[in-house]
DNA sequence: TTCTTTAGTTACCATTACGTTACCACTATT
DNA sequence: AATAGTGGTAACGTAATGGTAACTAAAGAA
C-alpha cells in the first residue's frame, strides 16, 4: 500500500510507483480478475481459490484506500457487496494485460 | 521467487505466474535498471539509492536463479561483476514499459 | 427450531520480506 | 602502516504478509 511518508516523499521512479500500489502477492490478480467486470466477494474469491477470505478482506480494503476499485454495499439479507475497478484502475489494464500476455507465452505448459 | 512446487503445481492464471517472478518490492525495478545497459554491482546500488545491498544481493541472486539476469564474475582485483538481462527478462520490457508509462502519467508530481 | 447464506471480523500464529550493522579478501596507493 | 575500492557475507532484528479457526448478524427456508 501507499504510506503518507511514500505519498510525500518524491520518489523519481515510475516503476516504484507503480510497485508501491500493485506489488504483493494478490493485486494484481484481484485487479486482472475484476477487468471486465463487477464481481461479489464471494465471486472473487471462488476465481482465486488459493486466497483465503481475510487476505481477500485486506487486499481488497488497501486497493479501495489507494482507489483503484470501487466498493458497494448493499443493505440486504445476506449481505451483497460488488467490487469494480475506478476509473484510476481501468488505467491499469495495459499493464496486466502486458502481464496476461508474457505469461501465456512464456511460462504456462513449459515446465520452464 | 519461482519454487518447485510452484513450478509443477499447474497454476493456470499467467498474471500469478509473472507476480511469483517479479513480485516484492524491488524487482521490477532492478529489471528496469538493466533494461538498456549491463550494468555492475555498485552500479545498480547508485542508482537504486534506498535499498540495502544485502538485499540487493539476494533479489540479483533470485533473478539469476529464475534465469531473468545474467552474471559475469571477472577475477579481478577489486573485484568485478556485472549483470545483464538474458533473453528471458528482456522478454519482460514491455511489461516494465507498461508500468513505466503508468507510474509517468498517473504518480509523479501528482500528489495523488 | 435449526440450518443456510453472505461478507465479513477477531484472535492468534507462522512465514517471508526487508533492513542494519559489522565484517572479509585482495591489491594498489599514499 | 594505513586507507580505499569492490562485491559481497553473517548475524541479527523488525515489519509485512499470509493463513486458520471460530465467530457474527439477519432473514428465509426446511
Amino acid at each position: 500500500m501507499v504510506t503518507k511518508e511514500e505519498k510525500t516523499t518524491q520518489n523519481p521512479c515510475p516503476v516504484s510507483a507503480m510497485v508501491a500500489l500493485i506489488g504483493g502477492k494478490w493485486k494484481p490478480i484481484i485487479l486482472y480478475c475484476l477487468r471486465s467486470d463487477t464481481r461479489r466477494f464471494g465471486e472473487i474469491a471462488t476465481r482465486i481459490p488459493t486466497i483465503s477470505r481475510k487476505v481477500l478482506t485486506d487486499q481488497l480494503k488497501e486497493l479501495e484506500q489507494d482507489q483503484l476499485i470501487i466498493r458497494e454495499q448493499f443493505n440486504e439479507t445476506p449481505p451483497r457487496v460488488e467490487y469494480s475497478l475506478s476509473e484510476l484502475g481501468k488505467s491499469m489494464a495495459p499493464v496486466l494485460a502486458a502481464m496476461e500476455k508474457w505469461g501465456t507465452e512464456n511460462i504456462l505448459n513449459k515446465h520452464l
